[in-house]
DNA sequence: ATGAAAGCGCTAACAA
DNA sequence: TTGTTAGCGCTTTCAT
């Protein structure tokens, strides 16, 4: 008759009830290990913990999320960014939620649609979701952020401008990473460096410029305004841009483009006008996506750890919504700085 | 008084208590009306359904999977094709499972790892998924869909090679749209045609090729072993490829590669050796991704409707789980034929 | 520090 | 054709 538990094992999954039985305590004592709750003995709690371990057992979400006060779904919003970005943030959300068993809910939006509340509003409720992860440029959607806020839902920040905002976040330092970059080029011999600045909403653009312009100051490089174009971070954007900065009768030798993309856009151009790559021209971009190894020449980029600051907002996030309204703290921001330089041979300078 | 559900339709969501009561029926009705059950009044029905109109009512997903027999969670198995395919994969997956009012679970999977229909299982019981959607290759895994069926999970496949077996599926004509491609070529006076096959393990791989086969001894033209590389629809792959290939005594005027990834790594050689593109070779590739417009000079390339092949194939999932094992009639597997040739000026030929 | 009971929103079995 | 009842697995009171 013992049997019985791995026959019921196989078929059905494992219940809080079993769990309860095999470590000699009511499933309430389950529940409090299972949340992390405090009124718990540390040695009940080891039982739990090892019956938990032997029977493999994993709290049923649907059950937590029907039962319990708050959603064990949280959402990532985006707005199509590149795929390659993008799936990278999932890869790292998904980690986190799968970890701590959340189920992670994709919320493609508009971020320029008048709805974007209203549609947020809804699926937050409908789906009683406790909290999201906002990916740029919605990270700096203030409209949404107080709507949020007002909804009581909790949201971790990828990448924002504001950093001010309260509330977690993590960031990569684009300026500084931006500024090395310009660094190396500088080196390299160039001096007439052109730049084409990323989309206005994205923090992104705002630091990577920041950047730009530091390096130049700092090495005593004039910074004229024809050599600065804006761009919107898609590939049309570089191009176009590139067309202009091409077009002027004394050409840069070299253009950093906000984001890989739009560098792919400036070497089709290079290509089309006949201009030497990297022979009368180099290259640079930003987020080492594949796109910057299959172009060619290959792109000079730097690497952003996408997925690493997915999962860290993801697990901000979690925690947030875990000690719901607990304690005013906020957990510190988390602040990366693994950029790497790479350049189109490959070799990481310095 | 009366305004009160206004109020309660903010906070929390509507229930079906409340549809029930505002159709002046029990709730095992309204369930009877969600679920698309036969006993129902066409008169009753109407009411019912204005009043979830009216309300705005949508079912709590996490009760139903508690309460139902089947989970409202399906899985989306995939083992890291392009990011673009993939986002379009999951686009479409989404948008079907939102009008139905399932959730869709992201699984990233190792299609070669030994512990995969382990996995797979692991996952399917924890989160009491009825059915899953399998993109290539994992849509060929037979062991894989020998386990799906012990275990009673429904499965829907998208482009796979074994269309013999059972269960809906959806594939593109990747024969027919490859040797129009290839006529394409030839029709362009080209008579030395190198391609490079796609991943063995993938269908479109096969089909690509025997489009090409065809096409070729259509028009009488001699299919050289030499002409054949193998590929495994990676950017590498496609630059091994293409050195091999480029590498001929007589070299081949014109590449087809299976995918734009490895297009893209012809190029890449083809520049490298400095090769005019398309001067002294013609570049074709598969699948229409944002790559191959951003590569210097622009791809010839085929496009598919990736996202409608995936909503295509999740709703036919959907419909399974639903009149799971009501009768033993499998939906007709749908073929898509939208297959359009972009040539590298962008124009569509014929 | 632990347990007992109620109930989340829905579907399933059984009544009527 | 419709309604009633009993749970699904968990978290939440509230009691001990």
């Amino acid at each position: 008759m013992e049997g019985c538990e791995q026959m019921l094992g196989g078929s059905g999954s494992v219940t809080i009830h079993q769990v309860a039985e095999r470590a000699g305590v009511s499933i309430k004592t389950v529940s409090r290990v299972l949340n992390h709750e405090i009124n718990v003995r540390a040695e009940t709690k080891e039982r739990v913990q090892a019956a938990i371990a032997e029977l493999k057992y994993r709290p049923n979400p649907s059950a937590r999320n029907l039962a319990g006060n708050h959603g064990y779904n949280i959402a990532l919003l985006y707005d199509n960014p590149s795929p390659s970005y993008l799936m990278d943030l999932q890869r790292g959300a998904l980690e986190s939620c799968r970890a701590e068993g959340f189920h992670l809910i994709l919320q493609p939006c508009t971020y320029l649609s008048r709805d974007l509340a209203r549609e947020i509003a809804s699926l937050v409720e409908e789906s009683r979701i406790p909290g999201v992860i906002l990916s740029p440029p919605l990270s700096d959607m203030a409209g949404l952020l107080d709507q949020l806020e007002e909804l009581g839902v909790q949201h971790s920040r990828i990448a924002p401008i504001d950093v001010a905002r309260g509330g977690p976040y993590v960031a990569v330092d684009d300026r500084g990473a931006s500024y090395d970059l310009i660094r190396h080029l500088i080196e390299l011999g160039h001096r007439r460096i052109g730049i084409i600045k990323g989309h206005p909403d994205h923090g992104a653009g705002h630091w990577r410029y920041e950047g730009y312009l530091k390096a130049m100051h700092h090495y005593n490089l004039p910074v004229e305004d024809e050599l600065i174009a804006q761009g919107y971070f898609d590939f049309d954007s570089g191009m176009a841009a590139a067309r202009q900065l091409l077009a002027l009768k004394d050409r840069p030798t070299a253009i950093f483009a906000g984001n890989d993309d739009m560098a792919a856009g400036v070497l089709h151009i290079a290509h089309d006008l006949g201009i030497d790559v990297p022979g009368q021209l180099s290259v640079a971009g930003f987020d080492d996506t594949p796109l910057s190894r299959h172009v060619w020449p290959s792109l000079t980029t730097v690497r952003q750890p996408v997925a690493d600051m997915a999962r860290l907002a993801t697990m901000q996030l979690i925690d947030l919504v875990r000690k719901r309204g607990q304690s005013g703290e906020h957990p510190a921001p988390s602040m990366f700085c693994s950029l790497v330089i790479r350049d189109s041979t490959g070799k990481v300078p310095e």
